[in-house]
This record gives C-alpha cells, sequence and structure tokens, in this order.
DNA sequence: GTTGTGACATCGC
DNA sequence: CGCGATGCCACAA
C-alpha cells in the first residue's frame, strides 16, 4: 500500500502526537488526520501531500506509544477503528465503549457527536 | 542484500 | 452510501 516516508525527525514528531493525543478528554475521539494536522508540516513539503502522510506518521506513532496515551481515542476519517488485528481491535471498542462512545451498526463512530473540538 | 509490510485520506463507481 | 483502487517508501527480520 503505502507511499511511505519518515518524518525528518520521526523522534520529535512520536513526541508531538503523543502529547496532543493526551490531551483529547476521555468520550471523545480524534481522528490521524485530524491529529496530523494540528502539528507544523516540515517546512518545504508542499500540505496537499502532507494531509495523507502525516496521517499515517500519526498511525506509526500510536503503533509504538507509551502507557499513559489514551490511544484508543484515535480513529480514522470513517469514524471507524483502523486496527488490523482482531484483538487489539475488539479491545479498542471495548475501552471506547466503556467510556460512552456508542458505534453504530456498521461499527462506525458519529464523528458528528464524539469528534474533539482541537484548539 | 532481499523481502514483507504497514493505527490513512480521498476520489471514483 | 459503501466498497475498491491510488499514492509509492522506510524499516525490521
Amino acid at each position: 500500500m503505502p507511499g511511505y516516508i519518515s518524518p525528518p525527525d520521526p523522534a520529535a514528531y512520536r513526541q508531538k502526537v503523543w502529547a496532543l493525543v493526551r490531551q483529547i478528554p476521555a468520550g471523545q475521539v480524534a481522528t490521524y488526520g485530524q491529529i496530523a494536522a494540528l502539528i507544523p508540516p516540515p517546512s518545504g513539503m508542499d500540505p496537499h501531500s502532507y494531509l495523507s502522510l502525516g496521517a499515517r506518521w500519526v498511525g506509526s506513532a500510536m503503533a509504538s506509544c507509551p502507557e499513559d496515551v489514551p490511544w484508543q481515542r484515535v480513529i480514522n476519517s470513517q469514524g471507524k477503528i483502523s486496527l488490523s488485528n482482531p484483538r487489539a481491535a475488539q479491545e479498542q471498542r471495548t475501552l471506547l465503549e466503556s467510556e460512552g462512545i456508542l458505534f453504530d451498526a456498521h461499527d462506525r463512530i458519529d464523528l458528528s457527536r464524539y469528534r474533539w473540538q482541537s484548539p
């Protein structure tokens, strides 16, 4: 799949991602693209490609995050869980439901209702 | 040195 | 409204 280039400074990028995710209140969610949009694109990169690449950088950053990061609150733009691993996906859903977030018949979350209004 | 493999967003049918 | 194709590279084993 992927066209996938790493950020100029992967370590620093991950830190920014985690810092933002930690700000998402319980009971609310944010999309990968939303998180990426809150982080300044590397200078010289065109905004259009950052839109999709940044989202994936956020994704890979979430793949290895500290315990204190509410990783379950980050989903894709379709309002669905983006984990391929069935076990992990089920766990994420359970965690979100325990925070009061409801899933519709298509396993989707109503973003217009639960999306985090980021600053 | 090769090979497999990705926590996405968007656009077209 | 939903499923499928596209973009096209770094990194671990």
